[in-house]
DNA sequence: AAGAGATAGTTGCATACGCAAGGAGTGGCG
DNA sequence: CGCCACTCCTTGCGTATGCAACTATCTCTT
């Protein structure tokens, strides 16, 4: 698509890398997730909050850090929650030490289902990747959007364990749903 | 989570690369964007279609293009060249030889209000990644973060033949400006 | 121990977006 | 010449999201 060559070298246009990464994150979400989102039933970013529970330590994260990593506020979240609930994927469990706190879970279903998910997921993120990058160019390059993320996006990072999961972790299941 | 230490080539983790690439987005859009819509009095999305259309060929853009472009459905296109024609920045333009597609053109006040924004968007960006990425790194990133969305988001690649505005049906003028 | 201030999550309201249907225009093909 | 399929944009409707206000809880200060 390139002609011959209508630059020196290139844009040093930070202005389009910005543009690149929009339309890649917009991409991304309607390429990859729709197909699952719609087999599973869920709303349109649902499936980005389902991705970095299972990601988590106890498959459960604080509603705020929750937030904060799939980048919604705290009322998007809460009505995140309520979808996922309604379809038995997660539920809420207290927090023993700050009873202001919330933790989203996995629940039995939702760890099932997640596996399932994950490993469509992964396989069709290594054919995208495999193809695109060589190895060492996407450790570069992973090290650069972390970076680029630790700056623009603080609080996505920090991975806060303040209140300790003092609950035995994953009693699950039963009759789980409490709103 | 990494010390800082020259790991190996560990990350064999795309879905983290694609978590980065969401949280990355969210912020830039969250970090550098309301300032300035605020001031504009704009929404939310609505300055990244001021942004691609200031840097289109004439200023103007075919309402399919942009919103491929803008990652928007054309409802939501739609939608939110109501809201910039509303504030003056953009105005409607006939296409000649096929009266069926439609220019979004930024006006007059458009451009000049562009101006000044870019100044500031653009320092922004420039603050932002001088510190982050050196030189060869970023056009690293760059030509990978392109390869990526040409393969996650073709439309928004495609840049269509600029269909004359307003004159003569025959060839076009312009060069078909690159993202 | 009490109160001020901060933090976690939920709710009401306004808005932006996607989806699907609709109307206008173009191009091909018999 | 006229029909049909396709493209471009707009509109109606349902939903998701953000903002601001509210409650509950924690923490720090005095």
């Amino acid at each position: 698509m390139d002609g011959g060559l209508p630059m020196p070298v290139r844009t040093h246009d930070r202005v389009t890398t910005v543009g690149l990464i929009l339309e890649i994150a917009a991409g991304l979400r309607k390429t990859i997730n729709p197909a699952i989102e719609k087999e599973l039933g869920l709303g349109s970013r649902d499936l980005e909050v389902l991705i970095r529970l299972v990601r988590s330590p106890g498959k459960r994260l604080r509603l705020s850090d929750l937030a904060a990593q799939a980048a919604l506020t705290p009322s998007g979240l809460t009505r995140a929650i309520d979808r996922l609930a309604a379809l038995n994927l997660v539920d809420r469990q207290g927090c023993q030490n700050d009873r202001r706190g919330t933790y989203a879970a996995l629940t039995r279903r939702g760890r099932q289902q997640m596996r399932r998910v994950m490993r469509i997921h992964e396989s069709q993120l290594d054919d995208l990747f495999d193809e695109l990058l060589d190895p060492g160019e996407e450790q570069l390059v992973t090290d650069a959007l972390r970076r680029l993320r630790d700056r623009v996006s603080p609080d996505a990072a920090a991975v806060a364990a303040p209140c300790l999961p003092s609950k035995p972790p994953t009693h699950d299941e039963g009759s789980p749903i409490r709103a």
